[in-house]
DNA sequence: ACCTGAACACCGTTCAAGT
DNA sequence: ACCTGAACACCGTTCAAGT
């Protein structure tokens, strides 16, 4: 394209440059994370990231064997804004509760990194320590080992989709009115529990989710894993 | 249906034959099913759907809008074979608790269904009626129609992930095992908890669904939406 | 009205070749 | 050891041109 012979180019391009920093796996993370955040999934692509840096997709397979590999990686750097209470001694419950809507939180931020977050297995370093979190302040709470495991994949898919509903209808704003109209134009006599509770259906912000968690919980103190 | 007997008709290849019998958005949709269930997500491509009947991807755009509206279609299609078990008069929950262990195994049987329903936000008839039931037994059990409309949100999500998970489990063996040796390497000063139910973590069939539901519908008897 | 071919602007991944 | 260009086998979508 621009490659015609320019004579006053006398400047040895970038290009031609035998040496150049190499590239490193934590740099890699932290490009496709900031490409997440700026443009969503579309804009973690290993060719915009290699454009970002400035070198090929294949550069990249040096240190990272795959996109899902990465994938990984980037929703664990991504989950290192989540802030985990410290443990209080008269309540199990409220730091539990928090360190969840700070990860909904989180999630909800980047739009992408919600969408990351229901497609991949999170193994890394912070999302096990946030399991870990979990795990012991249920543990607190005298809840049996197999429902506190069960507990905690069902809480942290639970702030996973409400992440991702919520940032999903903010990008694009199209779908969800569709959505909307399309349930008010609904024939009453076909659907009319449906018809009733349309408003509802799209309703709350925040206090849907705590309203989730409080079902959650209070289901896990009543419910008995051999029922 | 074919033109009999027409004398200027020499036999010519199908391809350079002027017509062909039409499409129709019903025959792509269904062609579309068919191929998520075999190939599951990437099978479900436009240009395959088009291969698959014998024509161009840019037709069937004359059907379609996009993938996106397609895979709505399709969603809602594979959606038809859910059971909807006839309404009790002594108990609400039976029947509520068959329909979504019905709509799991659907979801469960094509791990491709599973992965829309988490990405596509289901408009359809098939789809509606599930929610309108799952409305009405909540609406039995004495359930408020706020708390309702949320709870069926909740509900259909978790069946949805978890045939999700584990679908994609049983797909793809190779991921699971190595997130579990990867838990069982896991260092027990850091994360002792963790490893402590690292067996719980992947246990549960069937079992596991139901204690979920359970748990949400006992949440939800117990919890109200101003908490 | 419906179908087609060709094109546009993208993907992830591999691999021989360079330094 | 690391980087590169080029290639392979894919995507979704558009559009002028055909029938």
């Amino acid at each position: 394209m621009n490659k015609p012979t320019d004579p006053t180019r006398t400047i040895v391009s970038r290009r031609s440059r035998p040496a150049k920093e190499p590239l490193s796996r934590e740099q890699i993370v932290k490009t496709a994370l900031d490409l997440l955040k700026q443009e969503g999934t579309p804009g973690m692509s290993m060719r915009k990231i290699a454009k970002a840096l400035d070198t090929g997709p294949s550069s990249l397979y040096v240190y990272v064997a795959n996109l899902q590999e990465l994938s990984a990686a980037v929703l664990d750097e991504g989950l290192c804004e989540v802030v985990l209470p410290e443990a209080q001694k008269d309540s199990w419950k409220k730091p539990l509760i928090d360190a969840l809507l700070s990860y909904a939180k989180v999630l909800y931020e980047s739009p992408g990194l919600a969408e990351l977050s229901l497609s991949t297995i999170p193994i890394g370093p912070n999302s096990l320590a946030l399991s870990e979190y979990l795990l012991q302040r249920l543990h607190e709470g005298g809840i049996t080992s197999t429902q506190a495991a069960w507990g905690v994949d069902l809480l942290l898919f639970y702030g996973a989709s409400v992440a991702f509903e919520q940032a999903s209808r903010n990008q694009q704003g199209t779908t969800l009115q569709a959505a909307q109209t399309f349930y008010q134009s609904l024939d009453a006599k076909r659907y009319p529990m449906l018809v009733g509770v349309q408003a509802e259906m799209f309703s709350g912000g925040p206090e849907r989710f705590r309203w989730g968690l409080e079902v959650i919980l209070q289901g896990m103190l009543q419910t008995d894993t051999r029922s």
